[in-house]
DNA sequence: TGTTTATTTGTGTCATCATGCAACTATTAT
DNA sequence: ATAATAGTTGCATGATGACACAAATAAACA
Protein backbone atom coordinates (compact mmCIF):
# COMPACT_ATOMS: atom_id res chain seq x y z
CA UNK A 1 0.00 0.00 0.00
CA UNK A 2 1.01 3.40 -0.87
CA UNK A 3 1.04 6.29 1.75
CA UNK A 4 0.54 9.46 0.23
CA UNK A 5 2.79 11.68 2.62
CA UNK A 6 1.98 14.96 0.63
CA UNK A 7 -0.18 16.05 3.26
CA UNK A 8 0.37 19.86 3.97
CA UNK A 9 1.06 21.24 0.81
CA UNK A 10 1.98 24.50 0.00
CA UNK A 11 -0.37 26.22 -1.66
CA UNK A 12 1.38 25.78 -4.99
CA UNK A 13 -0.26 22.41 -4.89
CA UNK A 14 -3.35 23.28 -5.77
CA UNK A 15 -2.68 26.31 -8.33
CA UNK A 16 -4.17 29.04 -6.73
CA UNK A 17 -1.94 31.92 -5.48
CA UNK A 18 0.66 31.16 -7.57
CA UNK A 19 1.82 34.55 -9.27
CA UNK A 20 3.87 37.45 -8.52
CA UNK A 21 2.80 41.33 -8.80
CA UNK A 22 -0.01 40.91 -10.03
CA UNK A 23 0.92 39.44 -13.57
CA UNK A 24 -0.89 35.62 -13.24
CA UNK A 25 1.89 33.27 -14.50
CA UNK A 26 4.54 34.32 -13.00
CA UNK A 27 5.76 31.53 -10.14
CA UNK A 28 6.68 33.04 -6.45
CA UNK A 29 9.98 33.44 -5.79
CA UNK A 30 10.17 29.54 -3.50
CA UNK A 31 9.48 27.82 -6.21
CA UNK A 32 11.97 29.32 -8.90
CA UNK A 33 14.61 29.01 -5.44
CA UNK A 34 13.31 25.11 -4.97
CA UNK A 35 14.70 24.66 -8.80
CA UNK A 36 17.71 27.22 -9.05
CA UNK A 37 19.81 25.34 -6.41
CA UNK A 38 22.40 23.25 -8.66
CA UNK A 39 22.46 20.28 -6.55
CA UNK A 40 18.40 20.42 -6.58
CA UNK A 41 18.47 21.04 -10.49
CA UNK A 42 21.19 17.42 -10.63
CA UNK A 43 18.39 15.67 -8.83
CA UNK A 44 15.47 16.54 -10.60
CA UNK A 45 17.41 16.01 -13.62
CA UNK A 46 18.19 12.76 -11.86
CA UNK A 47 14.98 11.94 -11.66
CA UNK A 48 13.63 13.01 -14.67
CA UNK A 49 16.05 10.97 -16.71
CA UNK A 50 15.40 7.63 -14.75
CA UNK A 51 11.98 8.18 -15.98
CA UNK A 52 10.71 6.01 -12.26
CA UNK A 53 10.11 7.00 -8.89
CA UNK A 54 13.52 5.91 -7.04
CA UNK A 55 13.98 5.29 -3.22
CA UNK A 56 16.10 7.99 -1.55
CA UNK A 57 19.36 6.03 -0.51
CA UNK A 58 18.99 5.59 -4.28
CA UNK A 59 19.41 8.61 -5.49
CA UNK A 60 21.87 9.51 -2.84
CA UNK A 61 24.31 7.34 -4.31
CA UNK A 62 24.58 9.42 -7.46
CA UNK A 63 25.80 12.27 -5.16
CA UNK A 64 28.78 13.18 -3.19
CA UNK A 65 27.24 14.69 -0.45
CA UNK A 66 25.32 13.03 2.73
CA UNK A 67 22.06 11.38 2.38
CA UNK A 68 20.38 13.21 4.77
CA UNK A 69 21.36 16.70 2.81
CA UNK A 70 19.75 14.25 -0.47
CA UNK A 71 16.67 13.90 1.79
CA UNK A 72 16.35 17.69 2.40
CA UNK A 73 16.68 18.99 -1.01
CA UNK A 74 13.69 15.85 -1.94
CA UNK A 75 11.60 17.64 0.89
CA UNK A 76 12.24 20.99 -0.21
CA UNK A 77 11.16 19.65 -4.16
CA UNK A 78 8.45 17.91 -2.79
CA UNK A 79 6.96 20.85 -0.57
CA UNK A 80 7.21 23.18 -3.89
CA UNK A 81 5.07 20.26 -5.67
CA UNK A 82 7.97 19.21 -8.17
CA UNK A 83 8.36 16.17 -6.72
CA UNK A 84 5.86 13.49 -5.32
CA UNK A 85 6.71 11.47 -2.37
CA UNK A 86 4.88 8.14 -2.09
CA UNK A 87 5.79 6.18 1.37
CA UNK A 88 5.87 1.96 0.68
CA UNK A 89 7.43 0.06 3.64
CA UNK A 90 11.07 1.31 4.93
CA UNK A 91 11.30 3.30 1.57
CA UNK A 92 9.90 6.48 0.06
CA UNK A 93 9.70 6.67 -3.31
CA UNK A 94 10.21 10.47 -4.97
CA UNK A 95 8.87 11.02 -8.36
CA UNK A 96 8.78 14.00 -10.88
CA UNK A 97 5.29 15.74 -11.32
CA UNK A 98 6.13 16.06 -14.83
CA UNK A 99 2.26 17.89 -15.77
CA UNK A 100 2.41 20.02 -13.12
CA UNK A 101 6.21 21.29 -13.89
CA UNK A 102 5.70 22.19 -17.38
CA UNK A 103 2.58 23.71 -16.74
CA UNK A 104 4.09 26.15 -14.67
CA UNK A 105 7.23 26.70 -16.71
CA UNK A 106 4.84 26.69 -20.01
CA UNK A 107 2.57 29.27 -17.91
CA UNK A 108 5.74 31.16 -16.87
CA UNK A 109 6.34 31.73 -20.98
CA UNK A 110 3.56 32.49 -21.74
CA UNK A 111 2.90 35.39 -19.32
CA UNK A 112 5.97 36.60 -20.00
CA UNK A 113 5.13 36.32 -23.88
CA UNK A 114 1.62 37.81 -23.61
CA UNK A 115 3.00 41.39 -22.49
CA UNK A 116 5.67 41.00 -25.47
CA UNK A 117 5.26 44.52 -27.30
CA UNK A 118 4.60 44.15 -30.81
CA UNK A 119 7.87 45.11 -32.37
CA UNK A 120 10.28 43.20 -30.18
CA UNK A 121 13.46 43.85 -31.69
CA UNK A 122 16.92 42.78 -29.66
CA UNK A 123 20.31 43.73 -30.17
CA UNK A 124 22.01 42.30 -33.46
CA UNK B 1 22.40 57.19 -30.08
CA UNK B 2 21.95 54.43 -28.56
CA UNK B 3 25.08 52.31 -27.05
CA UNK B 4 25.36 48.41 -26.29
CA UNK B 5 26.60 47.59 -22.87
CA UNK B 6 26.02 43.92 -22.94
CA UNK B 7 29.75 43.29 -24.10
CA UNK B 8 31.31 40.63 -22.09
CA UNK B 9 28.12 38.25 -22.30
CA UNK B 10 27.63 34.94 -20.71
CA UNK B 11 27.32 32.25 -22.99
CA UNK B 12 23.59 31.68 -22.08
CA UNK B 13 23.22 34.72 -24.65
CA UNK B 14 24.47 33.13 -27.27
CA UNK B 15 22.44 29.58 -27.10
CA UNK B 16 25.24 27.71 -26.41
CA UNK B 17 25.87 25.23 -23.47
CA UNK B 18 22.68 25.66 -22.36
CA UNK B 19 21.55 22.87 -20.22
CA UNK B 20 22.25 20.73 -17.08
CA UNK B 21 23.37 16.92 -16.99
CA UNK B 22 22.78 16.03 -20.49
CA UNK B 23 19.25 16.48 -20.36
CA UNK B 24 19.06 19.43 -23.11
CA UNK B 25 16.59 22.46 -22.25
CA UNK B 26 17.67 22.48 -18.66
CA UNK B 27 18.75 26.22 -17.80
CA UNK B 28 21.72 26.52 -15.55
CA UNK B 29 21.21 27.41 -12.00
CA UNK B 30 22.98 30.86 -12.12
CA UNK B 31 20.12 31.30 -14.68
CA UNK B 32 17.55 30.09 -12.18
CA UNK B 33 19.11 31.90 -9.31
CA UNK B 34 18.57 34.97 -11.11
CA UNK B 35 14.86 35.00 -11.55
CA UNK B 36 14.57 33.07 -7.68
CA UNK B 37 15.89 36.34 -5.96
CA UNK B 38 12.23 37.71 -5.05
CA UNK B 39 13.18 41.52 -5.24
CA UNK B 40 14.62 40.44 -9.15
CA UNK B 41 11.44 38.80 -9.55
CA UNK B 42 9.88 42.01 -9.05
CA UNK B 43 11.85 43.98 -10.85
CA UNK B 44 11.42 41.45 -13.99
CA UNK B 45 7.61 42.00 -13.48
CA UNK B 46 8.01 45.42 -13.52
CA UNK B 47 9.67 45.82 -16.52
CA UNK B 48 6.96 43.62 -18.00
CA UNK B 49 4.42 45.75 -16.95
CA UNK B 50 6.10 48.40 -17.90
CA UNK B 51 6.30 47.49 -21.94
CA UNK B 52 9.04 49.62 -22.13
CA UNK B 53 12.92 50.29 -21.30
CA UNK B 54 13.12 52.07 -18.24
CA UNK B 55 15.71 53.85 -16.64
CA UNK B 56 17.67 52.72 -12.84
CA UNK B 57 16.42 54.95 -11.14
CA UNK B 58 12.86 55.50 -11.97
CA UNK B 59 12.66 51.19 -11.71
CA UNK B 60 14.35 52.17 -8.13
CA UNK B 61 11.33 54.50 -7.33
CA UNK B 62 9.33 51.48 -6.98
CA UNK B 63 11.25 49.38 -4.64
CA UNK B 64 11.73 49.86 -1.26
CA UNK B 65 15.83 49.26 -1.07
CA UNK B 66 18.81 51.39 -2.15
CA UNK B 67 18.85 52.15 -5.69
CA UNK B 68 22.47 50.97 -5.65
CA UNK B 69 20.99 47.27 -5.51
CA UNK B 70 18.32 47.76 -7.95
CA UNK B 71 21.68 48.94 -9.93
CA UNK B 72 23.34 45.45 -9.02
CA UNK B 73 20.07 43.10 -9.50
CA UNK B 74 19.68 45.09 -13.04
CA UNK B 75 23.37 43.67 -13.38
CA UNK B 76 22.61 39.94 -12.52
CA UNK B 77 19.69 39.84 -14.89
CA UNK B 78 21.49 41.66 -17.43
CA UNK B 79 24.66 39.23 -17.09
CA UNK B 80 22.10 36.22 -17.71
CA UNK B 81 19.98 37.67 -20.75
CA UNK B 82 17.20 38.20 -19.27
CA UNK B 83 17.81 42.23 -19.56
CA UNK B 84 19.01 44.30 -21.71
CA UNK B 85 20.77 47.49 -21.25
CA UNK B 86 21.04 50.17 -23.33
CA UNK B 87 22.91 53.66 -22.74
CA UNK B 88 21.70 56.35 -23.56
CA UNK B 89 23.60 60.29 -22.54
CA UNK B 90 23.69 59.77 -18.45
CA UNK B 91 20.64 57.01 -18.15
CA UNK B 92 21.22 53.24 -19.10
CA UNK B 93 17.75 51.94 -20.25
CA UNK B 94 16.43 48.89 -19.17
CA UNK B 95 14.05 46.47 -21.45
CA UNK B 96 13.01 42.62 -21.09
CA UNK B 97 14.17 40.05 -23.93
CA UNK B 98 10.85 38.49 -24.16
CA UNK B 99 12.07 35.77 -26.64
CA UNK B 100 15.04 35.10 -25.25
CA UNK B 101 13.53 34.71 -21.66
CA UNK B 102 10.14 32.95 -22.36
CA UNK B 103 11.86 30.17 -24.93
CA UNK B 104 14.13 29.26 -21.94
CA UNK B 105 11.48 28.60 -20.11
CA UNK B 106 9.34 26.84 -22.93
CA UNK B 107 12.26 24.55 -23.43
CA UNK B 108 12.42 23.95 -19.58
CA UNK B 109 8.95 23.15 -20.04
CA UNK B 110 9.18 20.79 -22.76
CA UNK B 111 12.48 19.00 -21.97
CA UNK B 112 10.39 17.82 -18.91
CA UNK B 113 7.32 16.75 -21.04
CA UNK B 114 9.65 15.10 -23.23
CA UNK B 115 10.47 12.34 -20.71
CA UNK B 116 7.35 11.94 -19.58
CA UNK B 117 6.62 8.65 -19.10
CA UNK B 118 3.11 7.88 -20.89
CA UNK B 119 0.82 6.64 -18.02
CA UNK B 120 1.52 9.60 -15.74
CA UNK B 121 -1.04 9.45 -13.00
CA UNK B 122 -0.24 11.53 -10.25
CA UNK B 123 -2.12 12.26 -6.56
CA UNK B 124 -5.80 13.33 -8.12
C1' DT C 1 11.49 -8.06 22.53
C1' DG C 2 15.75 -6.04 20.34
C1' DT C 3 18.13 -5.18 15.75
C1' DT C 4 18.82 -3.58 11.33
C1' DT C 5 17.65 -0.55 7.52
C1' DA C 6 15.52 3.78 5.45
C1' DT C 7 14.51 8.36 6.18
C1' DT C 8 13.87 12.59 8.64
C1' DT C 9 15.27 16.14 11.74
C1' DG C 10 18.31 18.85 15.27
C1' DT C 11 22.46 21.47 15.50
C1' DG C 12 26.67 23.85 14.42
C1' DT C 13 29.65 25.65 10.72
C1' DC C 14 30.93 27.78 6.64
C1' DA C 15 29.86 30.05 2.30
C1' DT C 16 26.93 32.83 -0.33
C1' DC C 17 24.26 36.80 -1.02
C1' DA C 18 21.07 40.90 -0.36
C1' DT C 19 21.48 45.21 1.60
C1' DG C 20 23.11 50.09 2.86
C1' DC C 21 26.43 53.50 2.55
C1' DA C 22 30.21 55.68 0.54
C1' DA C 23 33.34 56.35 -3.16
C1' DC C 24 34.07 56.32 -7.91
C1' DT C 25 33.04 56.92 -13.04
C1' DA C 26 30.58 58.92 -16.76
C1' DT C 27 27.81 62.31 -18.97
C1' DT C 28 25.50 66.80 -19.24
C1' DA C 29 24.93 71.55 -17.99
C1' DT C 30 26.52 76.08 -16.16
C1' DA D 1 36.70 73.84 -15.32
C1' DT D 2 33.13 73.14 -11.89
C1' DA D 3 28.97 71.40 -10.57
C1' DA D 4 25.12 68.34 -10.90
C1' DT D 5 22.95 64.02 -12.16
C1' DA D 6 22.85 58.84 -13.34
C1' DG D 7 24.86 54.69 -12.61
C1' DT D 8 28.30 51.33 -10.99
C1' DT D 9 31.36 49.34 -7.67
C1' DG D 10 34.05 48.62 -3.04
C1' DC D 11 33.25 47.29 1.44
C1' DA D 12 31.12 45.84 5.86
C1' DT D 13 27.17 43.49 7.90
C1' DG D 14 23.37 40.61 8.68
C1' DA D 15 20.44 36.93 6.88
C1' DT D 16 19.86 32.89 4.45
C1' DG D 17 21.11 28.42 3.07
C1' DA D 18 23.96 24.13 1.95
C1' DC D 19 26.43 20.89 4.30
C1' DA D 20 28.14 17.14 7.70
C1' DC D 21 27.33 14.59 11.59
C1' DA D 22 24.57 12.85 15.11
C1' DA D 23 20.27 11.74 17.06
C1' DA D 24 15.45 10.64 16.40
C1' DT D 25 11.66 8.31 14.01
C1' DA D 26 9.63 4.52 11.40
C1' DA D 27 9.18 0.00 9.51
C1' DA D 28 10.64 -4.77 8.72
C1' DC D 29 12.85 -8.73 10.61
C1' DA D 30 15.46 -11.69 14.07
Amino acid sequence: MMTQINKHLKKAQKGEDRGCCGIPGIPDSRFLKAVSDSTRLRILAHLVEAKKPQIVSEIAKSFPIDFSVVSRHLAILRNEGILLAEKQGKEVYYSVRYEFLSSIFRGFASAIESCCPPKERENE
